[in-house]
RNA sequence: GGGCGAUUAGCUCAGUGGUAGAGCGCCUCGUUUACACCGAGGAUGUCGGGAGUUCGACCCUCUCAUCGCCCACCA
C-alpha cells in the first residue's frame, strides 16, 4: 500500500539504489553485432572537481537526464558519459588556502613533487562531493565509466594532442604580451579576462580655483581612490623636447607607472599639427631616455591630444606600434607587478626610488613626481574598463612573456563550417551568431600556465634552449642526442596547460581515444551537447576545432544552449549578494538558522546583516523538503528555449504538489483496484469515457514526445502537467466514479484495467522529468499476468496510435460542458453544494435523450443533481444555458433572485453579440472573402452560425424570464 | 562603438498571422470515501510607444523608448 502522504525523502535513496543495483545506466548492453540498438551519447559537461552542486548543474544535469532517459525508454543504448575536470587554477587554489589554514609550508618551499602528491590526496578525500551529489540528482549517467582530465588515459590524449599539434606547426612557442595574472603569477588566456568599470572622481588642473598657489592636486584623496580603484583618472604629461626642453608634447594615460617603459610617443602621420615634430627626440621625464616621436596610424587625432605615448612591453596596441615602428620593448614589471629591481632596472635606467615598488605605489608615486617636475598637465576623471582576472579578481597587466600558442585561426576554419555546413547544430539557432563572430576573429590561443596542478607541457630544452617536444622524456633525449650529436642533459618545461586544453578533448578522449576503441566507433559524434552560452567560447568552441582535427567529424549534431538559473526577482545568484539557492537544500529542505549561516559563511559584517535579514523575512519558516523529483519539473517547466529560468520557491512548491497529485491519484487508483491486465489492449475498450481517456493519452504522448524531441522542455512538461492533472484527475477519474461504485462487473472491470494502463503511460512520460517518484510508483502498479518490465527506467516509451475517438470526444466533451455549465450557474446563483437540484434538458432528440442516460448518474454526480428530465421548453423561472445544440435549464422558482439571473443572461448575450459583430464584420468584408485562406473564411461562417444558434436560444430564455 | 535578447493579467513567465494563456497571488463557496500539498466557481490584459505590410498583426517589417547580456575600446 502507497503511504498516505507522499514524502521524496523516504523513497530518492532505495530508487538511487535500485537503479545501481540493476546497472539500469549501464551503456552498451544488449548490443548485438549490428550494432543495434542505435546509440545515443551525451558527455557531461565535466563539473571542477573542487565543484559543489549549484542550480547550474541543477538545470544542465535535469536536461540531460532528460534526453538520455527519453533515448534510453526509446530504445536506444545510451551512454551518457559522466566526468571531473582537474580546474588548474581552482583546485591549486583550495588546495593552498587548505595548506595555509593548516599553517603548513608553502608549495614553493615543499615543492613541486610533494605538492602535486597534497593535491591528489585531496582529490581522493573531496573530489567525489560533486559526483555525489550529481547522484542525488537522478543523473542517469553511466557512473562505471567516469573519468577525470588527469587521469591516465586521458592525459594520453593530451601528449598525443600536443605532440601532434606541435608538429603539425598549429603549436608554437611565442615571445608576445600575455595577460599576466600577478596573484597567481600565471598567463591566462583572452577568455579569462574579463572587464570591470572604473569610473573615478578626481579632478585638477593649474587653473582649478582651489589650486591658485599651485600646491598639486590633493594628494591624500588621490591615494585613497587608488587604493579602492586603481582605475578611473585620466593623467595628462607633459613629455619635454630633447633638444629643446621649453617645448613639449602632451600625453594622456590612465596607467602613469607605465611612463617608465615608454620608448616612444606616436602621432598620425596626417596629423599637421605634428608633422615638423615626426623623428625629433623626446626626453623621457623622471627616467631621462630620450625617445622618438614617430608616425602611426593607430594615433587618433581626435582623442585627447593627438599624441600617445607608446610602452610596447605593457599594452596590446602600443605592442604593435612598437613592432611596426621599431621602438624597444622594456619590460618595468617583475611578475609580482611590481617594479623591477637589480640589473634589468640598472639596465633600463629605470629611477631608484621606483625599483621593488608596488605598481599602484609606482602610479602615485609617478603622478606626484610629474607635478614635482612641473609636468603634469592636469587630471581628469574618466570611465574605463580594466581587465581583471576572472578567478584572482586581480587586475591584469599586459606582459611579456615566453608563452605556448595554440594556432587557433587555423583549428577555426573546420570548426565554423561543420555548423556553417549544419552538420552541427545550435539549439536555438541564434547562438551560432556568437560562435562564428568569435572563431571569425579568434585570437591565438595561450595555452600554457606558470600552475603546478595541470597537464605539464611536453617540451624539453637542451643547454642552448633548444626544444624538444615528444611524448616522453626518453624520446626527447632521443631527439636531442640526435640533435647535439651527443649525451646533452635536459630540463622539462616547467609549465602546464590551460584545463580548457584537456576539456577541449572531452568528447574523444573520454571514449578511450588515442586507442581505437569500440566506444570511440560507437559513440562519436555523440547525439548532443546541453550547456549554458557563458562557455561557448571557452568549451564549446574549442571541442569543435580539436574534433574536427582529430576525429575528422563534429563531435556533436546538436549543442543545446540553456539560460542562467536566477532568483525569483531576476537577479544573479552569488555569494555576495546572499541569494544563492542550493539545489539539496530544495531537495532535503533546510532550517532558517542552516540558512542563514550558509548564505552569510563568506560575508563582512555589513553584508552579513542585510543578507540576514533579507533570508529571515524571504524564508521565515527555512526551505520546507522538495525532493528532487519537484526541482528538477520545476527546471524542466521553466527552461524555455534561450530564456534564464527565474527560479521561485512558489513555483517548486507548485511542482511538488503536483508530484503529491500524482502520488494520490494512483493511491485511488491503488484503493479501487485498478490493476494492469496484460491483455488489457486500450484499442478496444467499450466505454466512452474509457474511449475517450485513451485518446487524450495518445494525445498527451504524442505532445510529450515532441516537446522533448523538439528540446522545449518546458512544452513537454507542460503538456504532461495539464493531462495529468486537468485532464485524467479533474476529470477522467471523477467520471468514472459512478462505474467504479457501480454493479456493472464488465464496465468496471474495464475501467479498472483502463485506469491502470493510462496511469503506466503517464509514469513513463513522466519519467524524464520526474524520476524517482514514478518509479517508485510504478513499483507499487502491480499487474496480473506476466511480464510488464520490473523497472521504469528501462521500460519502453509510449508509442500510441488509432486511439483517438472523435465519437467519444464529443460525447465527453459534451458530458464535460454540461457540468461545467451547471456548476458555474449554480455558483453565480449562489445555490449550495449541499441542496440538490433538478436540471431539465429541453426540446432533446432522441441522440441526445440517449447520451444524457448514459451519463445521468455522472452528471448528476458532478453537478450536484437529483434529477434529470426531458422537457419541450424550459420553466419559467429558469436558468437556461447553452451547451452546443443542447439547451438545459434549471428551474429556479423560490431558489434564486430572477434579477440576477436577467443580469446573467444579459451579460452572456452581450458576450455573443459582440462576438457575432465580429464575425459579421469580417464577413461582411469582400477583402476577406476573397483573399483570406478558404478554411478561414469557412471557419469564421461556422463560427457565425453557431453563435446565432446560441444568441436565439439565449433571446428565447430571456423573453420568457420577462414573459 | 558593434551585436543579441527582452518588454503579454498584481507577480513570474509561455504563446500562435485568424475567438489572448499557465503557475502563483486575489475574491466567493466547499470536510462530495485519491488528494486542503485539495475541489468548484470568479475577477483581472488598448500583448512597451509610433509607423508600415496584410482581408486581418500580440505575432512580420521599420522606428523609438526602457531593461538585460555579449564583444570591442582602455592616449
Amino acid at each position: 500500500m502507497l503511504d498516505k502522504t507522499y514524502q521524496p525523502a523516504a523513497i530518492e535513496p532505495r530508487i538511487s539504489a535500485a537503479w545501481d543495483e540493476a546497472g539500469a545506466f549501464k551503456a552498451g548492453a544488449g548490443v548485438d553485432p549490428d550494432g543495434k540498438p542505435d546509440p545515443y551519447c551525451i558527455v557531461i559537461p565535466p563539473p571542477n572537481v573542487t565543484g559543489s552542486l549549484h542550480m547550474g548543474h541543477a538545470l544542465n544535469n535535469t536536461i540531460q537526464d532528460i534526453l538520455c532517459r527519453f533515448e534510453r525508454m526509446r530504445g536506444k543504448d545510451v551512454l551518457w558519459q559522466p566526468g571531473t575536470d582537474h580546474a588548474g587554477i581552482a583546485t591549486q587554489m583550495v588546495v593552498e588556502r587548505q595548506m595555509m589554514e593548516r599553517q603548513e609550508l608553502d608549495r614553493r618551499t615543499i615543492g613541486r613533487d610533494a605538492f602535486l602528491e597534497k593535491v591528489w590526496d585531496w582529490k581522493a578525500d573531496s573530489g567525489g562531493t560533486i559526483v555525489n551529489q550529481l547522484k542525488r540528482l537522478g543523473a542517469s549517467c553511466d557512473w562505471s565509466r567516469e573519468r577525470f582530465t588527469m587521469d591516465e588515459g586521458l592525459s594520453q590524449a593530451v601528449l598525443k594532442v600536443f605532440v601532434q599539434l606541435y608538429r603539425d606547426g598549429l603549436i608554437y612557442k611565442d615571445k608576445r604580451l600575455v595577460n599576466w595574472d600577478p596573484k597567481f603569477q600565471t598567463a591566462i588566456s583572452d577568455l579569462e579576462v574579463v572587464q570591470v568599470d572604473a569610473s573615478g572622481k578626481i579632478k585638477w588642473s593649474p587653473d582649478d580655483d582651489e589650486d591658485e598657489d599651485n600646491s598639486g592636486p590633493d594628494f591624500a584623496a588621490l591615494e585613497k581612490a587608488l587604493k579602492r580603484s586603481p582605475g578611473g583618472q585620466m593623467y595628462h604629461f607633459r613629455y619635454p623636447l630633447a633638444d629643446d626642453p621649453s617645448s613639449h608634447i602632451v600625453v594622456a594615460t590612465t596607467r602613469p607607472e607605465t611612463m617608465l617603459g615608454d620608448t616612444g610617443v606616436a602621432v598620425h602621420p596626417d596629423d599637421e599639427r605634428y608633422t615638423d615634430m615626426v623623428g625629433k627626440m623626446l626626453k623621457l621625464p623622471l627616467v631621462g631616455r630620450l625617445i622618438p616621436i614617430v608616425a602611426d596610424e593607430y594615433s587618433d587625432p581626435e582623442k585627447g591630444t593627438g599624441a600617445v605615448k607608446i610602452t610596447p612591453a605593457h599594452d596590446f596596441n602600443d605592442f604593435e606600434v612598437g613592432k611596426r615602428c621599431d621602438l624597444a620593448r622594456i619590460n618595468i614589471l617583475d611578475e609580482h607587478a611590481a617594479i623591477i629591481d637589480g640589473a634589468e632596472a640598472e639596465e633600463h635606467d629605470i629611477p631608484k626610488a621606483y625599483r621593488g615598488m608596488d605598481r599602484f605605489q609606482a602610479r602615485l608615486a609617478v603622478i606626484k613626481d610629474m607635478h614635482a617636475a612641473g609636468l603634469l598637465a592636469k587630471i581628469e576623471p574618466t570611465t574605463h574598463q580594466v581587465p581583471h582576472g576572472d578567478r584572482s579578481s586581480e587586475v591584469i597587466e599586459p606582459f611579456l612573456t615566453d608563452q605556448w600558442y595554440v594556432n587557433a585561426e587555423e583549428l577555426a576554419k573546420p570548426a565554423l563550417a561543420a555548423v556553417r555546413g549544419a552538420d552541427t547544430c545550435f539549439v536555438p539557432e541564434r547562438f551560432a551568431n556568437d560562435y562564428y563572430r568569435w572563431l571569425d576573429n579568434i585570437q591565438p590561443w595561450c595555452i600554457s600556465r606558470q600552475l603546478w596542478w595541470g597537464h605539464q607541457i611536453p617540451a624539453w630544452y637542451g643547454p642552448d634552449d633548444e626544444v624538444f617536444v615528444a611524448h616522453s622524456e626518453a624520446e626527447a633525449q632521443a631527439q636531442a642526442n640526435s640533435h647535439y650529436g651527443k649525451q646533452v642533459e635536459l630540463s622539462r618545461d616547467p609549465d602546464v596547460l590551460d584545463t580548457w586544453f584537456s576539456s577541449a578533448l572531452w568528447p574523444f578522449s573520454t571514449l578511450g581515444w588515442p586507442d581505437e576503441t569500440p566506444e570511440l566507433k560507437r559513440y562519436y559524434p555523440t547525439a548532443a551537447l546541453v550547456t549554458g552560452f557563458d562557455i561557448i567560447f571557452f568549451w564549446v568552441a574549442r571541442m569543435m576545432m580539436m574534433g574536427m582535427h582529430f576525429q575528422k567529424e563534429a563531435p556533436f549534431q546538436d549543442v543545446y544552449i540553456h539560460g542562467l538559473v536566477r532568483d525569483g526577482q531576476g537577479n544573479k545568484m552569488s555569494k555576495s549578494r546572499g541569494n544563492v539557492l542550493d539545489p539539496l537544500d530544495i531537495i532535503d529542505g533546510v532550517s532558517l538558522e542552516d540558512l542563514v549561516a550558509k548564505r552569510t559563511a563568506s560575508l563582512n559584517k555589513e553584508q552579513t546583516n542585510r543578507v540576514a535579514k533579507e533570508v529571515r523575512r524571504e524564508f521565515p519558516e527555512g526551505i520546507k523538503p522538495y525532493g528532487t523529483d519537484a526541482l528538477r519539473f520545476t527546471m524542466a517547466a521553466m527552461a524555455a528555449q534561450g530564456s534564464d529560468v527565474k527560479l521561485s520557491i512558489d513555483r517548486i512548491e507548485g511542482y511538488r504538489n503536483f508530484a503529491t497529485k500524482l502520488w494520490n491519484a494512483s493511491r485511488f487508483a491503488e484503493m479501487n483496484e485498478c490493476v494492469r491486465q496484460t491483455d488489457f489492449d486500450p484499442s478496444t475498450v467499450n466505454e466512452t469515457v474509457n474511449r475517450w481517456i485513451v485518446g487524450e493519452t495518445e494525445r498527451a504522448a504524442r505532445a510529450v514526445t515532441e516537446g522533448i524531441e523538439a528540446y522545449k522542455f518546458n512544452d513537454a512538461a507542460s503538456d504532461a502537467y495539464e493531462f495529468v492533472w486537468d485532464v485524467f484527475c479533474d476529470w477522467y477519474i471523477e467520471l468514472i466514479k459512478p462505474i467504479l461504485s457501480s454493479d456493472e462487473d464488465s464496465a468496471k472491470a474495464e475501467t479498472r484495467a483502463c485506469v491502470a494502463w493510462v496511469l503506466d503511460q503517464v509514469l513513463k512520460l513522466l519519467h524524464p522529468f520526474m524520476p524517482f517518484i514514478t518509479e517508485e510508483l510504478w513499483a507499487h502498479m502491480v499487474e496480473y499476468g506476466e511480464k510488464r518490465q520490473k523497472m521504469l527506467a528501462v521500460s519502453r516509451w509510449p508509442v500510441l496510435s488509432d486511439l483517438q475517438n472523435a465519437d467519444a470526444d464529443a460525447e465527453i466533451q459534451w458530458v464535460i460542458d454540461i457540468i461545467s455549465e451547471v456548476r458555474s450557474v449554480r455558483s453565480e446563483m449562489n445555490i449550495p453544494a449541499s441542496s440538490k437540484i433538478p436540471l431539465q434538458v429541453i426540446g432533446a432528440d432522441r441522440s441526445i435523450k440517449d447520451r444524457a442516460d448514459r451519463h445521468e448518474d455522472t452528471i448528476s454526480r458532478l453537478a450536484r443533481l437529483d434529477d434529470i428530465r426531458f422537457e419541450n421548453t424550459a420553466a419559467k423561472a429558469s436558468a437556461v444555458m447553452i451547451v452546443g445544440e443542447t439547451t438545459i435549464a434549471i428551474p429556479l422558482e423560490g431558489v434564486i433572485d430572477m434579477d440576477v439571473e436577467r443580469a446573467r443572461l444579459q451579460k452572456e448575450i452581450a458576450e455573443a453579440e459582440s462576438d457575432l459583430a465580429k464575425m459579421d464584420a469580417k464577413l461582411g468584408n469582400p477583402k476577406f472573402v476573397e483573399r483570406a485562406k478558404p478554411e478561414a473564411v469557412e471557419e469564421t461562417r461556422e463560427r457565425k452560425v453557431e453563435l446565432e444558434v446560441t444568441l436565439s436560444k439565449l433571446s428565447a430564455a430571456r423573453a420568457r424570464l420577462d414573459g
